[in-house]
Parts: C-alpha cells; sequence; structure tokens
DNA sequence: GCGTGTGAACACATTCACAGCA
DNA sequence: TGCTGTGAATGTGTTCACACGC
C-alpha cells in the first residue's frame, strides 16, 4: 500500500476498488486451477479490460508485476485481499430474517471470501427464536450489545422497504460503520459510516435498458 | 427519446441510466406521498448529486422541466419507465431454484417494477416438479420453448458457481438476449447479448473497503 | 424570484506508446 | 523477446455559470 507521506492512503478511484474484486475473483479461479502467473494482457482479456489498465490498476498500490513474466497468482492475491482488508475475517450481522435475508444465510459465497454471518436480528415473531443455518434470531433491539460482543463493523440490512429506515436507524445507533443495503429505498447516513446499495429490481431495469437499445442498435 | 438524425438512438452513459433507476425510485416515493413537483436540487439532494447532475442527465432525453417549477413527478416517471423499457411489463425466467432462486422468486419488488417471473428451470432432482410461488420448476433443457411460448427475453441466472458456465450456454442457445447473473464466475456473452453481474461477496468487499479506509481516515 | 437547459471549463478515468528490466 | 510501469494524450463524465422562460 502506497502512503503519500501524509499519512493518509492516496485516494483510490471507486472505479479501481471494484475492479480489485473482479481481479481477485479471476486470480482465485486461476490460483485453482494451478496456474502459477498471469500477464496483464491475459487478465484484462478474460474480464474485458485492456491490459493497460490492469497494470495502472495494480500501479496505485505499489509494483506488483515481473516484466518479462507477468503477475504471480498467488502473491497478487495476497495483496489485493490486503488492500480490500479481506486478509482478516469480517463477522457481520445480518439485520432481517425474511426471504432475502434467509437466502443469504444459505449463501455459502460470503464465507469464501472472507465474511462470516454471526448474528440475525428481526421484529418479526414469525421468526424470532427459530434457528436457520445455526443462528438463532435475535430481537432488533439487541442490536447494540451484538456489535459490542463481536465487535461488528458490518451489517447487512434485508428488509422490506417499508420497514428499512427504522432499521437503518437502530444500525446506526448500535456503533455500526458499514451497511449492506438490499432494501430499495435511499437510506441518508452520516459519512463515517459507509454504505453500498444492491436493489435487485434497478439491476434488472438496467439489464432491460441494455436489451432494448441493443435491439434497436 | 432524442434521435440524432441517423437512425440510431444517441448513446447514453452507463452511469446516467443507473441513476435513471434511482430517480425513478425516488420519485415513486414521492408521487406516494402524494408530491406533484420536485426541483433538480431537491432531487438531487435526496439522492446525493448535484442539481446540475439531475439536469444534465434528464437533458440526454429532451425536456422534461417546467422553467420556475420543476419536474411533474407523475410524468417524469412515465418518461423514465418508457426510457428504461420498463413501462410494459417484462416476462423473465428464473435459472436456478436453490437458495438464492428461491428468494428471488418470493421478493416481490420485482412485479412492482415490471417485471413478472413466467417460468423456472433448474436440473436439480430434488426441486423439479415442485411448486414455488405458484411455477413448477421444470427442467433446463426445456428453455427453448418456454424462451418461445413466452416470448422471452430475459434469464436471471441464480446457480451456484460450477453451474454457471453449463447454464449459462444453455440459456444463450435458447434465444435469450440480456443475462442478470447472481452467479459468482465471469461469463462471457456475445455482444449481442447483455449482461449485468450481481456478485454479493464483491458487494461486501468493496463495503469492507470503503469501511477500511474511512477508518484510516 | 425561482428553476430549467446548456455551452464552456474542469476533473477524472482510460488508452497510448515507450523506456527499462528479466 | 516478453512484459511491466508510467508520463503524455485522449476520452468521458461532472460541475460551473448564465441565458432564458415561468
Amino acid at each position: 500500500m502506497t502512503e503519500d507521506g501524509s499519512g493518509r492512503e492516496a485516494l483510490v478511484p471507486k472505479a479501481v476498488v471494484s475492479r480489485l474484486s473482479l481481479y481477485l475473483r479471476e486470480l482465485q479461479h486461476l490460483h485453482r486451477k494451478d496456474q502459477k502467473t498471469i500477464s496483464s494482457s491475459k487478465l484484462g482479456r478474460a474480464l474485458g479490460f485492456s491490459a493497460a489498465q490492469v497494470r495502472k490498476d495494480f500501479a496505485y498500490f505499489g509494483q506488483f508485476g515481473y516484466p518479462g513474466i507477468g503477475y504471480r497468482c498467488e502473491e497478487l492475491i495476497d495483496k489485493i485481499k490486503r488492500i480490500l482488508g479481506t486478509d482478516k475475517t469480517w463477522p457481520v450481522v445480518l439485520v432481517g430474517c425474511g426471504n432475502m435475508g434467509q437466502a443469504l444465510l444459505g449463501y455459502r459465497g460470503f464465507a469464501k471470501q472472507g465474511f462470516d454471518v454471526v448474528a440475525v436480528v428481526d421484529v418479526d415473531e414469525n421468526v424470532l427464536g427459530k434457528a436457520f443455518e445455526g443462528l438463532v434470531v435475535e430481537h432488533i433491539d439487541r442490536l447494540p450489545d451484538i456489535v459490542k460482543q463481536h465487535s461488528l463493523q458490518v451489517a447487512i440490512l434485508a428488509v422490506p422497504a417499508n420497514a428499512a429506515a427504522a432499521a437503518a436507524e437502530q444500525i446506526l445507533n448500535s456503533g455500526i460503520t458499514g451497511i449492506l443495503n438490499f432494501a430499495p429505498v435511499t437510506l441518508s447516513v452520516p459519512k463515517s459510516v459507509s454504505l453500498v446499495e444492491v436493489d435487485l429490481a434497478m439491476e434488472l431495469e438496467q439489464l432491460a435498458f441494455s436489451v432494448f437499445q441493443n435491439k434497436t442498435q
């Protein structure tokens, strides 16, 4: 990681960070197939980026490659994980245990990338006290305790739209500093709290537009 | 919609299209609260964009606003829907009826934004023939028939990573022209096919990075 | 006055092209 | 020769600032 001498990280374009996740996914795929090294041009081709883009992206963080050889997969995986902060496991709390929440609980992909759901909260009598994937659903009022107990920083919000604002309020009050929001509403959070939004209907809209546009050239 | 006289749509930046979905969501929210008009500055503030950004975004598609007044919510909703192509309902097929697939089936938000899941396919004996949310799971080999029958253009791919490539292949062969991919693998599709990727683990990585960075200023 | 639409200025991101190293 | 790292050039997206209409 590069420091600029002022004691703070050089700021990294958001676009670079999202590509970092894609590189990581692809590199892990290559590593499983026992590939030792990869060039920027091949990695770029696999993901649909230019070779220059790949090299520039990594250059934000230092010198990762070997001229004439390329990048060593395993080494690069470690470096990207360290940059993203996922070289250590992140404990997370799931807020909302309906349809979407239960599906997320069953999704094994989180664990593989270094995230561990350690608690589930809700307000619905129908799920409170029940166990899903080995976790007993607790009341959302217990959130501050849970956050302290596990030193949590991140919550996944998966409640219906009409419950989202209230749930978000409780999350913010519990000391959480990052929210992954699946509810289709715009949350307003202080600048000190990070927010990533995933709206499934919006993604479909984007796709519809793209299909639509493709059809009319 | 603007035509540039050459018979093809002026091309719209991807960033604009994704904000269009956000505007739509916010405008529908305002409309439900019976608000008739909104200014670019207020709409921008609600979503975290500048007023100029909002106006420029709409300007790509024509003149939507009224000087001194702002934009009429209901009218703007209709126009955005027409641009996105969601003024008519899109029938879609769900490929994969495991954890994630079942959650998506139960998610009511799709219908609200103009998407209707009309068929579900899988390969797993354990779900084939069973009904979820009123839909009987059919074998993926029936995809070409199903696509023809419903004139489908869009598929939602929600299978495990190791099954994704094969399923994608079958989707492409069925005549589908748009895929919403939830599997954490990079799919390669011809240019004529639109692709939107949603990788939940990647979203958490983005959040982790942001939290991480926020903490160290 | 308020608020849109838009050219011009600016900031940011991507690609080019090449020096330098294995 | 093959491939990285990087300044320079290009391209794209965002903000500014103001003319015009209500």
